[in-house]
RNA sequence: GGCGCUAUCGUCUAGGGGUUAGGACGUGAGAUUCUCAAUCUUAAAACCCGGGUUCGAUUCCCGGUAGCGCUACCA
């Protein structure tokens, strides 16, 4: 068996542990959202924490990115965000304690000489593991040289045989051969990269990721261990120093990669990687979480069915409170997963969509002010449903929509006013009959939809012509372009007195043409 | 290289000893419409390879291959 289970019954307690070197990226953003998801369904506690045991490589600036992205997606938590950099004692303490009990060692080697070490090692085909030299030195010298003030990291002693493993709740039984983990540093020596604080004198006294990890996840009473597949290999390390500790081992639940289009790990070179880019796209952050739960999970997990619709489809649009209430760890797949923009749009478009007019016309309010427009709210309101059906990003309603915010309608060509085929002649000379009759008809008729339909498509009976060719001529005069929402309602929110002087301006392109 | 994990349409996935291998995104065609969308219909598109086990494997087992991850005093 490979370890003792944990008692079921406590109510779960997750986290989320970024490091802030960099911003809150797709992979971190999936795994935050599982968690949230988890202990959201669960009823559990969700705990953010910053892993800033880097000192070098994290920023106040990354922290504060990490922050708006979580906060971007909707994702609350319900204690921290804690800072490891401030919890330095613990980690001291929880090393002391397995040197005191012999699971772990000061070791004195520098750090030149294991890379000198590694260099030969690597050249005589050796493995490059550490050779736990200094687990030799009795703790009597050991002590000694470290009262004389000799820098020295702690390791921690690994079994040199056996097997290490453990129950993963996504890949099942993993085990280790205890010969292939090295004795892996816990607290870093002193005059090492990363030496802020030397309140310790033989170490900067800031802990290894190994350390820290697991000195938290213990100290918080974490239940579940969410995170990516990558630590995977970490594992084994961290199951050790349970041991060690005698502390009670979490369920642990790794998560597959997401994979940009090439199958590498997803990178910048991938295009967009924070959240935020996605937020400036204008993806809505429940269409983003909807995504993203998709990818590497499935309503179908474990013994359940997967969630079909009335027409027998596998439903994959979910509201996120319908995540939250679908949401199970048994539901995790075993395999990377690669990040698909199209579908992301996809899913971005279908909650746009589902979403009401009125809510989705303040989502699109702060896309037009960046691109200087400044539409009225009841303007807005107007047109949202317009558009709705025609964007896949909120950012699209900017292009799709700014003739009905601009006084000037861009420059446009002209002979796009001249009707498609479909009628005897197509013109200019054509389309400049057209501008004018339908200026008569518009000057006096009633300014909505139905009205306007009905008003034009006699216009295009008594001038002889097919309507929809007619049209186009229309819709480009008043929209400045060819495709566009349907010409009634968008000639009513227009109003007269805006339709008819652009229809007088096309008449005037019109003329070099004719 | 060593260790670990994974393997169903291009992508996300369902399924599971006997199925026409299902759905979604994307792509093609058609319908509809005043354009563009949306919508509807429809088409093409997959079980990595080789051995077992079995009456029968895409499914179970083993091996190979490939991909990914780890291999730091990064996390």
């Amino acid at each position: 068996m490979p370890d003792s289970a944990p008692s079921p019954a406590k109510t779960p307690r997750v986290r989320f542990a970024p490091s802030p070197t960099g911003y809150l990226h797709v992979g971190g953003a999936r795994t935050a959202l599982f968690n949230w998801l988890f202990a959201r369904h669960t009823g559990g506690t969700l705990i953010l924490r910053i892993e800033d045991t880097d000192v070098d490589r994290s920023s106040e600036a990354m922290v504060e990115g990490i922050l708006e992205g979580m906060s971007w997606l909707g994702l609350n938590w319900d204690e921290g965000p804690f800072f490891q950099s401030q919890r330095l004692d613990l980690y001291k303490a929880t090393a002391a304690r397995m040197v005191a009990s012999g699971h772990a060692y000061p070791c004195f080697c520098t750090k030149d000489e294991l890379e000198q070490r590694r260099q030969q090692a690597a050249a005589a085909g050796r493995p490059a593991m550490y050779d736990r030299r200094c687990r030799q030195i009795p703790a009597d010298v050991a002590q000694a040289r470290i009262a004389a003030g000799e820098p020295a990291a702690i390791r921690f002693a690994v079994p040199e045989s056996g097997t290490t493993s453990f129950t993963d709740a996504v890949f099942g039984a993993i085990e280790f051969q205890n010969a292939e983990i090295e004795d892996f540093v816990l607290l870093r020596s002193a005059g090492v990269p990363n030496d802020r604080s030397s309140s310790l004198g033989w170490s900067n006294g800031i802990p290894t990721y190994h350390l820290s990890v697991v000195a938290d996840d213990i100290d918080m009473r974490l239940t579940h261990i969410i995170r990516g597949a990558d630590h995977i290999s970490n594992t084994p390390k961290q199951v050790l120093q349970y041991r060690a500790l005698g502390a009670e081992l979490p369920i642990f639940a790794h998560v597959p990669l997401i994979l940009g289009p090439d199958k590498t790990r997803l990178s910048k070179r991938h295009g967009a990687t924070s959240v935020i880019a996605y937020k400036q796209m204008g993806i809505l952050p429940e269409a983003f979480r909807n995504f993203l739960a998709l990818l590497g999970w499935t309503t179908g997990g474990g013994r359940k069915q997967i969630l079909r619709d009335e027409k027998g489809k596998d439903r994959e649009f979910f509201s996120s409170e319908e995540l939250i209430q679908l949401f199970s760890l048994e539901g995790i797949t075993k395999s990377n997963a690669v990040f698909d923009n199209d579908k992301l749009a996809w899913f971005n478009a279908e909650h746009i969509r589902a979403m009401p007019v009125e809510q989705l016309s303040l989502r699109l309010e702060p896309f037009f002010q960046q691109a200087g427009l400044h539409p009225s709210p009841e303007k807005l309101l107007a047109v949202t449903p317009l558009i709705r059906e025609r964007i896949k990003f909120l950012r699209d309603a900017v292009s799709a929509a700014d003739f009905f915010f601009v006084a000037q309608l861009a420059p446009y060509d002209p002979a796009d006013l001249i009707p498609p085929k479909g009628n005897l002649t197509s013109d200019a000379a054509l389309a400049i009959r057209i501008l004018q009759h339908v200026q008569q008809v518009l000057a006096t008729c009633s300014f909505d939809p139905e009205s306007l339909d009905q008003t034009l498509r006699q216009a295009a009976q008594s001038l002889g012509l097919k309507a929809g060719p007619m049209f186009q001529t229309i819709r480009v005069a008043v929209c400045g372009r060819k495709n566009a929402p349907p010409l009634f309602e968008t000639m009513a929110v227009l109003g007269r007195e805006l339709c008819l002087a652009r229809i007088r301006q096309a008449e005037e392109n019109l003329q070099p043409l004719a």
